[in-house]
Parts: C-alpha cells; sequence; structure tokens
DNA sequence: CTTCTCACA
DNA sequence: TGTGAGCA
C-alpha cells in the first residue's frame, strides 16, 4: 500500500492547464527547460501529479516575484539536495526528544546525565 | 493530445 | 519568458 486518501490522482495537460492557470504552451516551454518530468501515458500523453500541479504554482509565484528560469530551477535543485521537507514531517518534535532525557535522568546513566551537569561548574 | 520549427516581443 | 501558427 502506498500512501492514500485520494493522494494518488494523475491530471491530463488540459487539467493541468485548468488546475494552474498556465497555457500547455508555456507548461511544456517549462518541461523543456528542466523545471517538470512528468510521467506520460504510452501515447506521450503527460500525466501531472499532484506534486507537480503544487510545483507549477510556485514555479509560476517564483516567476511572477522576478525570479529567473536558472533560479528557479536552482531553488528546486537545492531543495532536493538538502532533502528539505514541510516542517510538519519533521521528526524533531520535543515529544520524541523529552522521552530519551528521560530515560537518561532516571536510568542507568543518571550519572553520565549529573557530570554533564556539573562539568564547567554549572554556569 | 504530441512533436517540431520559425518568427516575434 | 512566452506566444502564434503551421505541420506531421
Amino acid at each position: 500500500m502506498k500512501e492514500d486518501g485520494g493522494a494518488s490522482a494523475v491530471y491530463s495537460m488540459g487539467v493541468a492547464e485548468r488546475l494552474t492557470g498556465l497555457t500547455a504552451r508555456q507548461i511544456r516551454y517549462w518541461e523543456k527547460h528542466g523545471l517538470l518530468a512528468p510521467d506520460r501515458t504510452k501515447g506521450r500523453q503527460r500525466l501531472y501529479a499532484e506534486a507537480d500541479i503544487t510545483k507549477m504554482k510556485e514555479i509560476k509565484r517564483l516567476l511572477a516575484d522576478g525570479m529567473t528560469m536558472d533560479r528557479v530551477k536552482a531553488h528546486f535543485a537545492n531543495r532536493e539536495a538538502r532533502r528539505i521537507r514541510p516542517v510538519e514531517e519533521r521528526p524533531n518534535r520535543m515529544s520524541e526528544r523529552i522521552p530519551r532525557v528521560g530515560s537518561l535522568y532516571g536510568g542507568a546513566n543518571r550519572a553520565e546525565l549529573e557530570r554533564l551537569i556539573n562539568r564547567k561548574g554549572g554556569k
């Protein structure tokens, strides 16, 4: 099972146009310049995922803000490289850290914890 | 719907 | 950066 909840929908070029407010020509233009890489049907028809639609809207915004395509491309390249995910998906909530501190505090590492606390004279 | 191309802002 | 038009 993949992640579902109706999130695996794909859209045709025509639908993508309507959903993004872009022209088909513009979408192909961006793809030609490396900004998009949609899946294809066996008949070479483009299939856009929800993420592609979102990306198009973001590209649209960035370009409207004065970005060049090279910069927009670099923007997304960095996102991939640094694996930046939405904050909500990051496993860095305190609730996942506190338990570690708790076990350290009351477990066999109590002495280690006190050593860490007491070194440097406690500030 | 797809590809390409030439031309024009 | 993006379009219009014509073709296959």
